[in-house]
DNA sequence: CCGCACAGC
DNA sequence: TACTGCTGTGCGG
DNA sequence: ATACACAAC
DNA sequence: TACTGTTGTGTAT
């Protein structure tokens, strides 16, 4: 019996056969794992049973309660309703591992995945045929697909190309909210209303022996509006022959015009495809933006019926927010797909709390979470965190050690994130994959950041948490209570700090607009670039993909911190750090802020009062 | 400036001098009382300002949204009214006041107060003239009107009393609700509809120089609907003549008849008189059988235009659950008068969180609250606790004996009323009137109405929250987390009773159970530290020699502290170990079954984990 | 869970 | 001499 | 507040 | 050789 249930709801992996696959991953599991996802299943199966114990001791009286509560509830929402904003997702396709394709050509045609021998971070849809896919450890990978190419993560990569691929879609909706690293959700309302007259963009395709160059011209690719211009040419590179096939296409109006017009620029940019999803709200663009992917774009109308519809039938898994254990409980309730969730709405109170119910009645009504369907008013961070798994150990020399590296490690990293941090959690987890954590806070002000600071008290917790001659397979440590790096701006001083706001803003725009035209700049580059193919022999030399600086020689890590001066608001806050940091050393008192909360500390651990 | 507003709000209070009042008190407090008194005024006036900012910084779109919000609920909540109910709310008039007026005659044409020099429960009618009401002190009762007569308390009599009035209540609801001694809450519906005739009842009242008896007769009394039969006889007791009327009173049907009779038959049976209100719920009917107190009653119709122009001039005051602070709060909206709560309604979120906003609609909309609204379905006891006032102190030989007394007193009295309890917090106030809490639990099944536990356990608490040499001038033991004694079920409503006591039956087992592991557990590794203590020599880093905690880089006054507690810890795990060897002794039996929810127990404060 | 503020009698 | 005793609720940490 | 389960990429 | 790393939310106590 499995232990996991191999999920097939990801994109690019139908028709496969799933007992073989569920077979290789059960027999490749280790004892250690083996046990512990069982436990997991067995608490779901309990859960499960509990509900359906709860449901059918239901009573007449109660279900009726239930049914006109939710009504009710149903009728309240519905009023939240709105079918006039157009919202967008867009979502990479096998990001990761589609720049590891991209960058190695050899990779293209043959199953890959991203990460390690004990995790695979993505894969293509190549190995995806395979039941190889992210989240999944690499043996297991190899085991399903012989031929699996696993090349290692570099995540500054990536981290680079999100950044373009946002300056780019920032120009259609500059209050986008970035998901991940490979996507974004994107309110396209106004751009709609400015868009009267279909648009025009230049097309270069590739095509030949030579396979440095992205994109590949396809049969399928749409017919160009001019006509086509094709140069043949030697890659210096590969040496093979290159065709380069260069016309123009027109994007008309209208919302699903504009989002191929934006996935057209960034493939012509990043050589990457995605795929996007519009819909009247977030939620719904997210389920859309994996209806047609790779590649592919997928529209639900702005009209209630449509909405019902497609929200009727679709299975519940499919929303973001409903994971592996809240669609088994639902599935206890006999939903499975989100239609269900209304009809038998009167259920739902026996799996979920009100909260809980709320948010799924909003999911069966195609209504937008109250989390992305506002712009995205949180920005700010609430923690930072380092962790790291080894062979299981006991050697409390060993696990201070590790500790010791991570605690720099993280301190690194956040001191160039946020000022400061008051609460600290550690985490570990035993050979048997339980997880632990424990965590203790500092009176504010004192500063976690410092690294013999924070080693300091993470050995304190990690001593008290554990007996001795427990077998640990991770440690880490997770820094909380934050404040951030130039936010604050204290009410003292509103001339100076409205000032700040007033330049930080209009700087912002500037900078928005400044990149906005690097970016077109850098697409107008690309084209030149093969207008005038001699001149440009160093093909391999990695350029700044926004200002379009040769960097010859010089490591990821560096480029990938030129690219953040480039694109980030890196002066902007330099200045108000560096005022802020002149008040501070100037001797403006820090007030002892009374802060009105009473907080508890580690010092508190000694609660003699008073 | 006066340190507490001399409020009016109670019965018996019109048209007396408040300002002299104030005057009086003010220079009859204490300076430990007056400071405390002006730090909670200071505090008040801390949020009304709060509040008032908040009012005026509130933008005009989200008033809008509020107001739109709050029609809304109103919506909802106006969904719930409910006009045909018979509610009844009786309350004594000056209860311990007029117990002991009745016993003792000679106080009833004084003014008198029940209580002490140092505090007052009550007072009569008379002495509310002075301005002498409950609350008060004594020494400044007796400022404000030099002939006030001050008695002590009897409880045990007033108990009495009260039984004596609930059976007679209990006729026309027999599922009243006692408030307190001296009130009920009842559902006269049913009897209404069964009251089809008039009754009558045989009335007895007194005349004459004997002052023993009561009632005696009035001139306002109604006329009887028979002859009245006069008895004359001299008082065995005092003496003086007496004249008994008898004769016959007729009650009509009707609510308002109904509670003329009942509160007829109250003073007949106990010579004490009562107010009572009627109205559709019970929020409104507390409010009205203040309306007429003493002796008075008030109808409020079942109507809706009616209730809605009560509630519209009521001071929000008036209201059961709106205090000093919440009317504060009120005020600083503008809000005095319960109608203004509706009109004002947007202005609420200011200063009230959700569940208090929406419990201030339904009183402005003349609802009644989910308290009372129901039958007393609340019937089971939450805590038990003592607590008593002394001489400021801070001598530790007259604390501890205090609390020894206190543990003992309320073992007994727990003893008798409950079964079990698992908590218990331990209370004291400063001589600056500052009141401190700290609570520890032990494991379900572990007894600590046992007096000695009792007290070693609020030992061990009391020593951990206090710094040493702080004055005290109260001492209070509570336990909570009770379970109570199985007394004989209702018969009819076996299935609910004994759903919730096999759960808590099987529950305490699994808790007993798991205690016996802990425990176990404990005692293992109490053990083990001390073998190892010998050997333990290869650990530079200092440890607490009791519980083995680490202490790196904390410094030494904090390592003392926290080696004191951890010996009060000891006591406490030699505390919880010698009760699991008396139940094993006494054969418990205990089932291996985990327990869902998790217990924060005071073995907890060893989390060395697994 | 804990501690506190608030409330009522 | 010198501002109670008992019980319950709701919030914020 | 603490600790955990769940979720997403 | 052997099942990730980072961040956020919601719930119970
Ligand atoms: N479980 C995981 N652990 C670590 N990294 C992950 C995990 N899942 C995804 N990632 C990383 C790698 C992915 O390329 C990237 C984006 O995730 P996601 O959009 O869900 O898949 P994907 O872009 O690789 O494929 P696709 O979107 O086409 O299904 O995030
Ligand atoms: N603050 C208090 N402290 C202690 N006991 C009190 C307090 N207030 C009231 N009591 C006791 C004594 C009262 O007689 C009894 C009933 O209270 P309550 O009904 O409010 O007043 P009352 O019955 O004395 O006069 P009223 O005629 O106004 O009802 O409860
Ligand atoms: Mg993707
Ligand atoms: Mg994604
Ligand atoms: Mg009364
Ligand atoms: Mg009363």
């Amino acid at each position: 019996m499995s232990m996991i249930v191999f999920s097939d709801s990801k994109a690019g992996m139908d028709g496969l056969d799933k007992e073989k696959i569920q077979q290789i991953i059960d027999e490749s599991s280790g004892a250690n794992f083996s046990a512990f996802a069982l436990k997991k299943k067995d608490r779901l199966e309990k859960q499960r049973s509990d509900i359906i114990v709860k449901v059918k001791s239901m009573s007449d009286g109660t279900r009726k309660k239930y049914e006109r509560e939710m009504a009710d509830v149903c009728r309240l929402l519905e009023m939240e309703r709105h079918l006039d904003r157009d919202c967008v997702h867009v979502d990479m396709d096998a990001f990761y591992a589609a720049v590891e394709m991209r960058d190695q050509p050899k990779l293209r045609h043959t199953p890959m995945a991203v990460g390690g021998a004990s995790m695979l971070s993505t894969s293509n849809y190549a190995a995806r045929q395979f039941g190889v896919r992210a989240g999944m450890p690499g043996f297991i990978g190899s085991r399903l697909c012989p031929q699996l190419e696993i090349v290692p993560l570099n995540l500054d990569k990536y981290t680079c190309e999100s950044r373009v691929l946002s300056s780019i879609l920032s120009q259609y909706d500059p209050n986008l909210s970035m998901g991940s690293l490979d996507e974004a959700y994107m309110d396209l309302t106004d751009y709609v209303r400015m868009r009267s007259i279909p648009v025009r963009h230049k097309r270069v395709r590739y095509s030949g022996d030579c396979v440095c160059r992205l994109p590949v011209m396809k049969e399928t690719d749409s017919p160009g509006v001019s006509q086509s211009i094709n140069t043949q040419q030697s890659c210096p590179k590969c040496n093979q022959t290159r065709i380069i096939i260069e016309d123009e296409v027109e994007f008309g109006i209208g919302r699903s015009e504009i989002v191929r017009e934006m996935r057209f620029r960034m493939e012509q940019t990043t050589g990457l495809t995605c795929s996007a999803g519009i819909a009247p709200n977030f939620m719904l663009a997210k389920v859309c933006s994996d209806q047609n992917k790779p590649n592919g774009q997928f529209e639900l109308e702005n009209d209630l019926q449509k909405v019902i519809e497609f929200v009727r039938e679709l299975p519940t898994r499919k929303v973001s927010g409903i994971g592996r254990v809240a669609e088994a409980h639902l599935s206890a309730l006999g939903i499975t797909k989100c239609g269900e969730i209304i009809t038998l709405s009167h259920l739902l109170p026996c799996a979920f709390s009100s909260l809980g119910v709320e948010s799924m009645l909003r999911v069966g009504l195609g209504l937008g979470s109250s989390m992305h369907s506002r712009d995205s008013n949180d920005s700010s961070r609430k923690s930072i965190s380092i962790e790291r798994s080894f062979s299981p150990t006991t050697d409390p020399q060993l696990l201070t050690q590790m500790l010791q590296e991570l605690c720099e490690q993280l301190s690194e990293q956040a001191s160039s994130k946020i000022k400061s941090a008051s609460g600290l959690s550690l985490k570990v987890k035993l050979s048997s994959f339980d997880v632990l954590t424990r965590s203790a806070q500092v009176p504010i002000g004192c500063d976690l950041l410092d690294p013999a600071r924070m080693f300091t008290l993470s050995k304190i917790v990690l001593n008290n948490m554990l007996a001795e001659g427990k077998e640990l397979r991770l440690l880490g440590v997770r820094l909380y209570k934050i404040i951030e790096k130039v936010e604050d701006m204290d009410e003292e001083k509103i001339t100076v700090v409205d000032m700040l706001k007033r330049r930080r803003v209009v700087k912002e725009e500037e900078e928005k607009k400044k990149m906005n035209e690097i970016v077109e700049e850098k697409e107008k580059k690309v084209n030149k670039m093969v207008e005038e193919e001699e001149g440009d022999i160093d093909d391999d030399i990695p350029k700044c993909p926004v200002c379009g600086w040769r960097m010859e020689g010089i490591d990821d890590r560096e480029i990938n911190g030129h690219i953040d001066q480039c694109l980030s608001k890196e002066s902007i806050k330099e200045l108000l750090i560096s005022d802020y940091e002149k008040r501070e050393e100037n001797g403006t008192q820090m007030r002892k802020e009374k802060s009105k909360t009473k907080q508890k500390t580690i010092l508190n651990f000694f609660p003699k009062s008073s």
